[in-house]
DNA sequence: TATCATTGTGTTACGACTACACAATTAACC
DNA sequence: GGTTAATTGTGTAGTCGTAACACAATGATA
């Protein structure tokens, strides 16, 4: 769809007032690092966001947008929070350009916007910019600049989520590559908590899930001691699941 | 406001296809109850609900409808999801009544809705019912009949979220009187996770915690010994709220 | 005054988590 | 090729928290 006729038609297309945001979340170089797309006109970085088409659900409007901006089809999308403030767009005029989107159009609305975090394979992602922007890239969440609207205070809200869902749900079968390392797993588990762990103490705990299925293989390549390669159990995985696990973190 | 003028202006003074839908939840006779409204046409319940004015947050929105039905000013009050397939207000029409709301009317529109629940003293609440619903009761929660649209899904939702909640807050003081026993306290915890739990056990890890205070004072009447009335200190709770509580049942 | 359901309390056993050390491996360096 | 440095793999002892459990005291009721 073209600019123009996203903004002229817009309306007639998706509700109006609803909004969807997305944060995206990968794990490189151990560090999380959030999907972040930079506006065209004056340069300002905002969250992937999108809208939801009137016959759409929530959760198809999401995956749509997540789509579009990282090519995958599958992927972890959790709801978290619904953000209605009337102040959340604050400044909003000074990000819409007054020739594409002139006073009266609905990009003016006030906008209630249904917060989605997704949990992403790095290396299965190749970011795409969207109609406003230019440029889209991952982040380091430590290095995360000032955001357009409430985008900062979205963005929070989805780690701290994220943290609180550690301790019973396995995230390391989203962020990780098929096939993963323990200290890679440990170092993903420390990133998220932002403490250090004890690794004889963790891998004790992981493996205690019977989650977890050890190859033959080991990883080479590093510069020190090879480490076995490990990879997700799924069917152990979907039925500890949906039993409950507790990590107790 | 008069129903007429509500249906006629609505659209004037809210968002449109936004509502917001509230589990109201008390505990009173060992069990948990939620409040329910009745149609006023077809006799059929739902939950109690409402919109969003133009200038108000969803909070605010929460707020206010929750005083409308309630009585009461402050209570506690968390969104947990919100519900937008378009399927979920399937068979809308049954619940409209022609003359008043007749078709291209603002309520016919596709609604997302936001899910609050509140946790209130049952006592202190005077159900009232609104514009559209002659009776506000509270409702065992093992004896909810059909609801109208998605209503028994944002209510399992409601106490699933409440379920998982249970482990990091603790609810006795927005469930219970400001007084009460430590045998009730248990009753609660008993009811909303459905498991019978050591007394004993019980006290020792709710008194670790250090937010109960024990009064000299028994509570008298019953057929038995009398046990000791116990109330929250408020410092130490907000205190412990703020590091994190682990209950971990 | 006896009864009965319920409350208040402490100890022990078990299991989970924490802290901790040494041998093995691998690439890199000389 | 031998040495070095960083990292991995593994087990045990101590501590803490949790779970299981029994008996004396109370207070209304009969």
């Amino acid at each position: 769809m073209e600019l123009n006729e996203f903004v002229k038609k817009g309306h007639e297309l998706y509700l109006r007032h609803i909004s969807i945001d997305c944060v995206i979340v990968g794990f490189h170089d151990e560090q999380l690092k959030v999907l972040l797309l930079k506006w065209k006109e004056n340069g300002q970085w905002c969250l992937p966001g999108g809208f939801v088409r009137k016959d759409d659900s929530l959760d198809v409007a999401a995956t749509r947008i997540l789509r579009e901006r990282t090519g995958l089809q599958d992927l972890y999308l959790q709801q978290f929070h619904t953000f209605g403030d009337p102040a959340r767009e604050r400044n909003k005029e000074q990000f819409l350009w007054p020739r594409t989107m002139p006073p009266g159009s609905w990009m003016h609305d006030r906008f209630i916007s249904v917060g989605y975090y997704a949990l992403v394979e790095f290396s299965q992602v190749t970011p795409q910019p969207d109609l406003l922007t230019d440029e889209c890239h991952w982040c380091d969440i430590h290095d995360v600049p000032d955001l357009i609207y409430d985008h900062n205070a979205i963005l929070d809200k989805a780690l701290e989520t994220l943290r609180m869902r550690l301790n019973d749900y396995p995230v390391g079968l989203n962020l990780l590559p098929a096939r993963f390392t323990m200290p890679e797993l440990q170092r993903l588990y420390e990133t998220i908590l932002d403490t250090p762990l004890d690794r004889r103490n963790f891998q004790k705990k992981m493996l205690a899930f019977g989650i977890l299925e050890r190859l033959t293989e080991r990883k080479t390549g590093g510069a020190h001691k090879a480490p076995y390669l490990y990879r997700f159990d799924r069917k152990k995985y979907e039925k500890a699941l949906k039993q409950g696990l507790k990590f107790g973190f």
